[in-house]
DNA sequence: GTCTATAGTTCGATAGAC
DNA sequence: GTCTATCGAACTATAGAC
């Protein structure tokens, strides 16, 4: 077996994680187990450190999570306005809104701990790291209500829909998955299908 | 002014909370504040006694949480059996269909601490009060599953709909709700009518 | 950049008086 | 049924050596 972690030949430290490296670790584990069940401790110890250690990175608890927070909306509004971007300038409303659905839920589900930590958590966290979080939320949050308004003025989408309400309620539905997605019984492309199929045609056989 | 709380006569005590007042006050912090933010200390402030006389109630934190979640569900799970039971025996597949989707809704933005408490602090508490919570829950979800197999066996909705995760992106949608809902921006009876709308027809213009 | 040691706080829980 | 008093554990954060 080939050792994958080639040691540095000169005489830095062997185990040097870094800010990034604490912020990877912090971010699986408030994805995993919520953020009061998350410590000190317990970052550092799944990092390799001392818990004092991590005083080195950051100023404060708040501090990193802080960070987790911001990272995983800029993870999920990046993944979204790729999706969208590829997409040939002919794209209909239809394809463009499964597009977005399919970019949202794999960043959630497949891609990044930053992203499914924030859902998680961040009703968890203190007003204070809510509030610093909230910048970053509306960029995304604007992202998709143009979306929704352009699928809207394109006559594709019912004229009565209210745009924010919608977008609160397909977010919150597809957010919603990280409770109860289980990749053996089903891929999340085939479930953003499925909700793609729902909420564009609804249940009810025609 | 008059006074709205009568003292009684004897020599009670002035203020025996009680157990139910215990927990009453505990829903209502939990699902304000979280799991982890709700110390004993908080609940005994807020219900009028001291911490150590909660473990007169009750033996433990996990044990005043294990009963608000079982409540929880309980509520919700009274709701939606009433909402169905009253409705007459010819009524249609979309109309059960809502009047499930507006019990649920209303229970979780209404009507019930506990209900609320149970979806917003579920994921914070640790596994063993999780897996108490399990057969009550089981019971509810049974209940949702039969509701849409009928409407399935009806030929109201599509053949080819997997129940379960129906029933799993159903609820969830429903359950996001409280992390946006506004009574100053709309009713929850409004909200649940929205909600059976799009699940039902979907968003598109036709 | 990581360590040891520890200060200071808050927590869940128990013992025993009334 | 509620109180006072307290224990032991776990937490965030700081100080200072290497």
């Amino acid at each position: 077996m080939a050792d994958t972690t080639v040691s540095k030949v000169s005489d830095t430290p062997r185990t040097s994680v870094g800010r990034d490296g604490v912020l990877n670790v912090a971010a699986r584990l408030f994805r995993e187990q919520g953020y009061g069940a998350v410590s000190l401790r317990k970052i550092a110890e799944a990092a390799g450190i001392k818990a004092s250690s991590i005083y080195y990175h950051f100023g404060s608890k708040d501090e990193i999570v802080a960070a987790v927070l911001d990272a995983g909306i800029e993870a999920v509004h990046e993944s979204m306005r790729q999706a969208i971007a590829v997409l040939p300038t002919d794209t209909g409303a239809e394809a463009a809104l499964r597009a977005a659905i399919g970019a949202h839920l794999r960043a959630l589900l497949e891609v990044s701990d930053y992203s499914s930590a924030n859902v998680r958590i961040f009703g968890q966290v203190p007003q204070s790291v809510r509030d610093a979080n909230l910048p970053t939320r509306r960029a995304y949050e604007a992202e998709w209500d143009a979306l929704l308004s352009r699928l809207q003025k394109n006559g594709a989408l019912q004229r009565d829909v209210d745009i924010r309400r919608l977008r609160l309620m397909l977010i919150g539905a597809l957010n919603a998955t990280l409770e109860w997605f289980d990749p053996d019984r089903g891929s999340a492309e085939a479930l953003s299908r499925t909700y793609a199929d729902v909420f564009l045609n609804g249940i009810l056989e025609r």
